[in-house]
DNA sequence: CGTCAATACTTGCAAAATGCAAGTTACTAA
DNA sequence: TTAGTAACTTGCATTTTGCAAGTATTGACG
């Protein structure tokens, strides 16, 4: 019979979490994620000053665990936009755990805005938008 | 002004809390102690097979962010116990929103007894104290 | 006394992951 | 044509991991 036991270490729900979002960088991409960001240059750009080949990196296998979508929000010059799965939003009550722990254990830290209103839907204005505006 | 600021990053408390704990080995040694586990012994041989230069190196990064506590249990050879501090406990939370997301998203993983009453004062019998049985 | 066994770590070294800088591709405005 | 932006990729040096084996301490056994 399929046993299905692809797991790496065992069946402990921590540890497999931990091998998909158990680094120093993915729970932060989801972060930002959370807080609206969209672009490949915003998630570079704004954080914590993440490696690009690190952030393409998380973002591939993010989409394969199946975190975060990809969709193409512009053709001509095809540009994704990057988005949190249903998945990839529940982690946001991991996030706000740690968010209490390191609030309470290490001090001077504090939340960059976790509230759930920054999930709205925009478009990923200016930047790209700003080369067509012009053309018609 | 002592402005404070020896952050890596930023002030974020997700940042912070994941250059503590943000790899993969550390919350499952604080899954164990919050599960009784208390000698290097116990950490190393139950777990998802840790290896053993990484224990100690996790040890020893835990204790100094104060998050567990070394002492001795008995002198002639010395040994010792590791428990968890305040701190340690509070990551409790963060274990069970991992947990929660895991069982959610992850088929097939499920959650160790991951109850309080496990974290009661026991001492670390057999082991090392069955040497000692047969003198008496 | 010599050897074995157990606990608690270290050490060596190959393999993998990380981080910084620079390059590449696609496309458009001037 | 030149310059500029967005989104990645590539090279390479440094760091971290992981596996195996070794060390130190002490009691048990013969």
């Amino acid at each position: 019979m399929s046993t299905a036991k692809p797991f790496t270490r065992s069946a402990c729900a921590v540890a497999n979490s931990l091998d998909v979002v158990g680094d120093k960088w993915s729970l932060l991409v989801v972060r930002d994620l959370l807080h609206g960001k969209r672009t490949y240059g915003e998630l570079a750009g704004s954080m914590e000053r993440i490696p690009t080949n690190i952030l393409a990196d998380r973002l591939k296998r993010l989409e394969a665990a199946g975190i975060v979508q990809r969709t193409p929000y512009q053709q001509q010059p095809v540009r994704y936009a990057y988005t949190l799965t249903p998945k990839g939003c529940a982690l946001g009550d991991v996030l706000l755990a740690f968010v209490r722990w390191g609030k309470k254990y290490i001090p001077g830290t504090l939340a960059l805005n976790q509230g759930p209103a920054s999930v709205t839907s925009e478009e990923p204005k200016a930047s790209a938008r700003r080369v067509r505006a012009k053309r018609e």
